[in-house]
DNA sequence: TCATAAAAGTGATATTTATCAAGTTTTATT
DNA sequence: AATAAAACTTGATAAATATCACTTTTATGA
């Protein structure tokens, strides 16, 4: 039985490879006409709330924390970009400045794409205007999903149902049967899940006393899905 | 000095008006051409969260609350809709089933549009697809913001937030120096604010005793909304 | 590889918020 | 207007979470 079919991933998943993914190769060569790569290296900044968008991002290598800061620089996570995604589209098409702030969480290989020909690539082809209008529909789901976890869960099921989300994104190679290691700071964990960064180290201590995980320096790996399963569920 | 230039609104508001106000009369004609309206009484469910949408829903007269209900039956309100706004289209675009519920917050006159014509109208004009984009990138910023409220500011700040923007879409004829009455019961407003119905009440006493705001049965009046203001910057 | 900084972990305590168990007031209905 | 039901309010208490101060471990780079 596959973690796929026990576990809502879609719920809280953007699903922005979709939109580039297998476009017609003349809306792709649109869209590619001017784009750079470029290297960031952990915990380097790629956008800031509040800055003008000049264009958007592919993640061709590596992962991405979106996320507000408030006045006193508590970050709140709102999602983590995986391999393959898309971001900085929204503060383009609605006209506006970055409503978050995007960061590498490890070193990144990024594809910047000019905001002329992503406009000019959304003008001329229906696909991608058609892709982004279901994208952004369903980001509102997880969104609205993520708003009511907060309000409606416990930091520990919270931190359970995260786990699960984050080691089917730290994914490798991966076999059946095979561990998954996650490797990310408690603090972004914390701020991830919405609470203190001791909290957190408590709670997946509690786990680690259950048997559902190990960790090896900040490293996390998942023993026990079914259990981790069980209290996310609860 | 407005209020308007005093709180930031537009962070916290869909504008989902602004998709068919002014909309060039042929499409306008596309989309109206089955259109159905309905009276909704107080608390009646428009849709049910996870069920197969039919169609679009336009606000013409009334209040909706857009929320997802736990398995306890504690719900989480998304999103307070008004007057001229325009609800479910998210189910549609996305190809899925509706990610929250909607009830009337108050009687309410509802125009329902099927979703074969909204699909038709999408198609043929630019200009709706276009403010479809830029309105569902929009409330991308409003959700995240939203989001970060819950995990960043305590249930008084949260609150004296929700008041201002609640007295905003209250406001019915308003000229400036008057009052405006809101008029939301405990458990809905405890639901918006993401707290315990209790502590709602306790913090609205606080607020009352400040002589920030006085309380007519389940009416809300803000008498100093500067002071509400400045809980809420805090 | 060793020094040093950064991150992780722990314990004590304070604060916030939820829950439970009453009353009381308001609203709706006959 | 009387009555019942629903909604609101209050107080006491429990539970969850945050904060602070500190030790230990891990990562980094000279």
């Amino acid at each position: 039985m596959s973690i796929r079919s026990l576990f809502p991933f879609e719920k809280w998943d953007f699903k922005s490879e979709s939109i580039l993914a297998g476009l017609p190769p003349e809306d792709y060569a649109l869209l590619t006409l001017h784009q750079t790569e470029h290297l960031y290296a952990k915990g380097e900044i790629i956008f800031r709330e509040g800055g003008f968008p000049t264009g958007i991002f592919f993640i061709k290598e590596g992962k991405v924390k979106k996320y507000k800061a408030d006045k006193e620089g508590r970050e709140q996570i709102i999602y983590v970009a995986n391999t393959g995604e898309l971001i900085g589209y929204h503060a383009i098409l609605a006209q506006d400045h970055y409503p978050d702030s995007a960061a590498a969480l490890e070193n990144s290989r990024i594809v910047f794409i000019p905001k002329e020909d992503f406009l000019e690539a959304m003008q001329q082809s229906e696909v991608l205007s058609k892709r982004l209008l279901k994208t952004l529909s369903h980001e509102f789901s997880v969104l609205t999903n993520s708003l009511s976890l907060f309000t409606q869960k416990s930091a520990k099921e919270r931190l359970a149902i995260q786990l699960i989300i984050l080691r089917e994104k730290y994914k490798v190679d991966f076999k059946p049967g095979m561990h998954v290691e996650i490797n990310m700071s408690r603090k972004d964990l914390a701020n991830l899940v919405g609470t203190a960064r001791e909290n957190v180290v408590r709670l997946l201590s509690e786990l680690k006393q259950e048997g559902i995980l190990e960790t090896t320096g900040s490293k996390i790996t998942i023993l026990n899905i079914d259990k981790l399963l069980s209290i996310a569920k609860s």
